[in-house]
DNA sequence: AGTGCTCGTGGAATCGATTACATCGACGGG
DNA sequence: CCCGTCGATGTAATCGATTCCACGAGCACT
């Protein structure tokens, strides 16, 4: 592969003219500039991106360590976030951490061996020391979807609070009283956050959570089979399951057909992050939905902008809630508490 | 952060041994290699990767541009590429095409600009200049999936034929006289393989494919909707519908909700490509399932193979159909013809 | 004791770019 | 006419590693 050495020699200059053509520097004459881009041309000399790096110190690369390319949710996040980088001249790496804290401190390790220039995590623990230190040294960082307290760093995510009220409201508009949960990880922020939204709406209602409606899962579908399985052994089984992700709301499904049960006459279902699968099942399952696609290129500019030396903000979009056939008949449209 | 240099000082000797205590290198006394791995201990020394690319001309990294990560069979191929590549000490860096061949070249070319030690992909083309040049250029690469006839390039794919015509046979075993596809690009293998393997299978029981049967999609849903809607339209609809993908499947299965008929008896429904979703929509599909997992493991071993100078070899496995309940009702287990 | 190994080590070249600094010619002003 | 300035260019240092080569010490064999 052709080297500077070679565009400068059959260009007939040297490698520093070559430089400054392509980095358009200001003080090259017209004839050595296209002298040089002739030559550029006949060799197919393309720059070694390594090199460049090694010099200047950047690479113009992102690391996204995600918690599950299985997920459609963090997929379409993944999608909006390398475009988001593309249109301003950055690539992405994206690790996959399958919801292992040892995957993920492995991503978080290699990426920063390549000195990526910034890195967006959706961190599936409470913090490793690693990524600790990596955001104490000065590594530009931005979290996404789910974030680690007490760190300095900007958070990228969405706010289901509201949309968890209107959803309780929907389900006690249906006569619905017992309500049950599918949590996520205690370890992760969404995975308490939205049982905790949960029981404050049901609260508002004057209704219990108790111990036996929480069921702990893993934000994998397996675990939302078993959880839902338990909840019908129950003596009083609850009336509606709540899955805190799409992944356990497929498992949900499962355990409540191979039963031989109906959704929703025997168990109303709904689910946390609507996937375009939803529409499609039987019923097709009410869901709250995130911005997904704003979340991904939000934290893409948040996390430039730490990068080329600006502030990088933290930013909060709101969920909101999309009404179907899961929870029970004859949806009528349910008003958003907040816009 | 800490160079070699710096660890070098720390531990007292040249930078030369400690690159060999970092390469295990033979001839380093006891004494200087514990003196060197305290040093690295104490400064949290990592080496750059860049440098030693430079050096060495090895990334140990691997491109994958695939066709659409919205995808859940390209993002299960993705997922099983990026274990086994990890497994043999790569990392992979996802290029996302949406297929869209402006985009493959863009990220074929940012990948060849990192100096990728070798490239995995399946073409979203006929085959762009840029990767024949690459091709030709002796950049290892392999393809998956889909490839591009006439290169000299390793091959990683399934075979769908023998499922296809099982396919054919459940299909015609449940009475079904009035089949029709909805196809891929034409400009990609599997787009024109799938519809010629079915047509083939027809002919084994003297039916025909009119082009009326024939729907032109794009591997995405909305093509299939339309395509579907094509299908409702006809003076003689066709009883059964093959989507060529999953993503078109799902188009299909909306078009005929939309109009408030039924599968399997308004319209019988058939994928290629078998996800997990399939077994959750009302009615469970029947498809034909690849060794997703399989050959995104031959493909990484087959290109890892090539970069370290061995062969290098293409690989057909398999495809086999799943029957559930979509094309109608008492599935009886079908024989596969091959194994 | 001299010769020829091997072993451990350091100095320095190298990979392919960017960029500070030096140089040189042309040109305009005093 | 001379000097300062500016524009175009080249030389060489540099980034952080790897690795060839040289060198000295220790040791075995003759």
């Amino acid at each position: 592969m052709a080297s500077i050495k070679d565009v400068a020699a059959e260009a007939g200059v040297s490698v520093a003219t070559v430089s400054r053509v392509l980095n358009d520097h200001p003080s090259v004459s017209a004839d050595a500039r296209t002298r040089v881009l002739a030559a550029v041309e006949t060799l197919g000399y393309r720059p070694n991106a390594v090199a460049r790096s090694l010099r200047t110190d950047q690479t113009h690369t992102l690391g996204l360590v995600i918690s599950d390319v299985m997920n459609p949710y963090f997929t379409e996040l993944a999608r909006s976030v390398e475009e988001e980088a593309r249109a301003l001249g950055y690539s992405v790496i994206i690790g996959n951490a399958d919801e292992r804290p040892d995957l993920q401190d492995h991503h978080v390790r290699t990426l920063l061996d390549r000195r990526i220039d910034g890195l967006l995590v959706s961190p599936t623990d409470g913090g490793s020391p690693l990524m600790l230190d990596a955001a104490r040294a000065g590594t530009p960082m931005v979290f996404v979807d789910r974030w680690i307290p007490g760190v300095d760093v900007p958070v990228v995510r969405s706010d289901g609070r509201a949309a968890v009220r209107d959803l309780v409201a929907h389900l006690h508009g249906l006569g619905h009283r017992r309500l049950a949960i599918i949590a996520g990880p205690a370890a992760t922020t969404t995975g308490r956050e939205r049982v905790e939204a949960f029981r404050e709406a049901l609260g508002a209602y004057g209704l219990d959570l108790p111990d036996a409606y929480i069921g702990q899962g893993d934000f994998q579908a397996e675990s939302g089979r078993l959880v839902t399985e338990g909840f019908l052994d129950l003596a009083e089984p609850p009336e509606v399951v709540f899955a805190a992700d799409n992944l356990m709301a497929l498992g949900a499904l499962d355990a409540v057909r191979a039963r031989g049960l109906r959704v929703p006459d025997d168990l109303a279902l709904a689910a946390f992050d609507d996937i375009r699968w939803f529409v499609h099942t039987d019923p097709p399952v009410t869901a709250i939905a995130q911005p997904t696609g704003e979340l991904g290129r939000a934290a893409v500019r948040a996390l430039v902008d730490r990068i080329e030396g600006r502030p990088g903000q933290s930013v909060t979009l709101p969920a909101r809630l999309v009404v179907r056939r899961s929870c029970g008949e004859n949806p009528t449209p349910v008003q958003r508490s907040t816009t």
